[in-house]
DNA sequence: CGCACTCTCGACCTAAAAAGTCGAGAAAGT
DNA sequence: ACTTTCTCGACTTTTTAGGTCGAGAGTGCG
């Protein structure tokens, strides 16, 4: 149950160009050394975002990355998806598709919920708002529980 | 971000426990066979449970195993903890612990928030809900939602 | 006691994924 | 032309996932 670096790094990418703004691209070699990932592996994942049409990017001496869409209109979730696909559950295997058998049936509920659950974090949450520091109020509120930071 | 095989073997094994009840143990091989798990791994698995205090054994013609605790007392949290260790986030390093640099601050934030929310099904979900097949209203409410099924 | 049965547990194995590196090439701008 | 920067396939290396094997040790029965 865990994210992989890659992910973290592409959103922490998406989060620098989104702090960038519209004014000129932004060269891969300031991403990297900004958010202190290896260039040429987050060349790859930029190179991933952008096959995934959430970012564009030129080259040459003025060239650069930038976002395809305005920073609101781009989730976490979009940037996770891109690289990792599908946040799919168990084995690999989308939990809706799993029969399980006898008394554990009620398990792919449980699945089913917990992938709600962290959808409905990393659908909420925009490039902007991680920008802007503010997270809309939801996941604002589940980061303030004292609870949630307690390790487990 | 997925749950192992590992883990869900040891949920379903557990429930298969859990439904077997206080009378005799039950053999790994019947675990294996009822669940359609590999048995010699799934033996590796029942002794980590049995490792962290879950799950006791003992070895014989009338041996098998059996839950420790009474199957209420026992959440799928405690299950997933037991073989796969803490439900760390982010690069295998607790996001509580990681900094971000500058505009990136917040991103911690969102993945305690998912963290929160994972553990919120997880710890609320025990053996004994799993085999009744009732879960528990907040976590049967999300699996409710028709849009929790949808693929994505 | 002896024996069958079942759990115990370290060693081993293979395949895939994660994480990253290299180097040649192709557009952009000056 | 020339430099800069992105593009992208190929390659490497390390770790994890998922499993198998085989010797041993405890349990209960006849």
């Amino acid at each position: 149950m865990r994210v992989s670096a890659k992910a973290d790094y592409a959103v922490r990418a998406a989060v620098e160009l989104a702090a960038a703004g519209e004014g000129e691209p932004v060269k891969g070699e300031r991403l990297a050394s900004s958010q202190d990932i290896p260039l040429q592996f987050l060349e790859h994942i930029l190179l991933e975002l952008k096959h995934q049409g959430l970012v564009r990017a030129r080259r040459g001496a003025k060239g650069g990355y930038w976002l395809a869409r305005p920073a609101g209109e781009v989730t976490v979730a979009d940037v996770v998806r891109a690289v990792e696909g599908p946040i799919a559950n168990v084995q690999s295997m989308p939990p809706e598709t799993i029969e399980y058998a006898g008394n554990a049936e009620s398990l792919r509920d449980v699945w089913i919920a917990v992938r709600a659950n962290i959808r409905s974090v990393l659908e909420e949450v925009t490039l902007a708002d991680l920008v802007a520091g503010e997270l809309p109020s939801s996941v604002a509120a589940l980061a303030a529980e004292p609870d949630a930071w307690a390790a487990r």
